[in-house]
DNA sequence: AATGAATGAGCCTTCATTCAT
DNA sequence: TATGAATGAAGGCTCATTCAT
């Protein structure tokens, strides 16, 4: 995937990859030198260049392992053997934590995507595409098991993913810190609507 | 409102905040040069300095500037005279169409925000409650009227406010782009729910 | 010439030129920090990318203000009304001092010039021809009055410059700086050979 | 010959030698990593500094090689039972054949001179100086034959290094790139001079 | 002897900010 | 008020060199 991956194990690109994600959570990519990532990592800014070929291509791969992770979370959720609605409820949980706790990453996610280089770009985007396919896999099969009205599958993983936000930040419109958000309420929200 | 260096009619403060709408809706603030946004705004980057302390200060200027805008969508919604239903159908509509016009800004706002020095943090943080309370006493009213169901006020703002970003972005979770959200089936989901 | 060549008097950038060829006569391109030769012309680091695009396009001004020079020097001697013989006499003298006197950025020549970017070479092989050209001319007036053999006149001049460059290295070879050339005994050389 | 770490055989030192003379030939000493160098060896690149003390010293034995081979042509010249003539016309065309093939890496000798270390900067210049003594040898032969003006040796030595570089280069003057040198009327300059 | 991962000094370049005019 | 030349801190990246294996 990295260009000038060095073979070998792969644990140190992790530690990077892991250091980057830290670091990365507090402040915007433009404010984390690639030296901070390579001091919380302990280890050397030349070192980072061994195992990726650019700061972007780092940033690129922080991203790339996120929406694993993410993906991960999915298929997890459907693999299990419960109803869809209980599916739908932990997914909306797990997300909102996951995104929660990489809340600055992702949400910088739209507008960094933009200068991504073309190949890169288009990576990322079918990366998170397969992460959006696996939520739609639930929702389909809620669909034809007649739980679930048929609006179009990635149309409600959208939703969720939109919702798992608000639940992630527990700020909705980047003014709700004091909003409580429970997971459960939102739940209800999406699955009977707020109409009376 | 703004407390800042800000003698003179006001006139060019404000069409400096339109340029700096302008250029940075295209990339990131930190691909913006101050001089970018001068140029886009026909004066000498000096004068940008005249009318704010400093980029960190425009910066917060044109949040604050477009939170306004929001508010002022909610309000003028609110004080028509349409049943709630027609309201929230016209918020997420409006909204969506905001946010998606300057969706590079707005997202961007979660990050930004932890750079901004305390002050001006706080005040962007209030001005955003203004948002979500405008929003907010729309929603009360749908409630008292027995139209909507009795959840938080805010939370149904906040949720109203994540789905017009879906619909703004025209594609959630990052990778929708080929998903056509529209705003009715988004409406009705919101109303009534996915749950068969 | 330069990309962004600021408008103005040009006597800060050539002031930057000027610095630049005292510095550059020294050490190799690449031993030259671009703050040394702001420093050797009293301005700031950033400076000098006001007047020049880059440190290439700053190296390749340093060559082509050079090599006007030796057409200028060309061009003087060839239109003095005197004899051919006295013209090349002096064309190797003048010639020789020139380029003694920058020696070690003209020699870089041949191995820089494949480092810069194509159009910038372009123009800077353009530009030598033009060098080449206003000593042919001289040449050719030679042969046209039967003062000279009827070699092409581009070699000549060719040969004229390398044996102005040992005159101005006072050292051929790279290994000769005890060897005290003469003016006057390459110019028989050059005029009667060697052969007895 | 050479004073440097140079435990074992010496032929691996000769084949890092040549692949750096390889690689030199096509860029710029700062342009070639040693990595780059190791490589076309074919061995790591910590091996290089088991045979090289660093890339200076590397460097230095390249020319220092390069002059060796220089001062063997002529003396294999100098050894043939030819005429002086034959001879001089000769080493016209040997040494432009060797100048010309590693144009790049000789070009840059004048100025890496003045980087190289004190120590190694006086032996190259008295290889070179070997170089030239090869050649005067050969002219003063011809001297004392009377088949050559009584012109001091060294600087016949001196042009002919400089018109071979011409041949060499096939474009003098760092511009004459269409110029056809041919060896054969270079030879009847340096001859017979280019006076009618 | 050989390797190549790790290091960190050093360089080019950008850009927010200042200030003389 | 307005200008824009000048500044210099900061950051991405390269690469010579070292050293544990």
């Amino acid at each position: 995937m990295a260009r000038q991956t060095n073979r070998g194990s792969g644990i140190k690109r992790q530690q990077i990859l892991d250091a980057a994600i830290r670091i990365l959570n507090r402040k915007q990519v433009h404010l984390c030198p690639v030296n901070d990532i390579a001091r919380e990592a302990g280890i050397a800014k030349g070192t980072v260049y061994l195992y990726f070929s650019s700061k972007e291509e780092l940033y690129f791969s922080v991203l790339f392992e996120l929406a694993g992770q993410l993906q991960r979370i999915a298929e997890d959720i459907d693999a299990r053997d419960i109803p869809v609605k209980r599916k739908l409820r932990l997914l909306l949980e797990r997300l909102g934590e996951h995104l929660g706790a990489h809340r600055q990453i992702l949400s910088s996610l739209q507008q960094e995507r933009h200068s991504l280089k073309g190949k890169l770009r288009g990576q990322l985007h079918e990366k998170f595409h397969d992460v959006i396919r696996s939520i739609s896999r639930i929702v389909d099969k809620g669909i034809s098991q007649k739980q679930l009205k048929a609006y179009p599958a990635p149309l409600i993983g959208a939703v969720l993913f939109a919702l798992a936000s608000v639940l992630g930040r527990q700020k909705l419109a980047k003014g709700f810190s004091e909003l409580s958000v429970t997971q459960g309420t939102l739940f209800d929200i999406i699955m009977n609507g707020i109409e009376q």
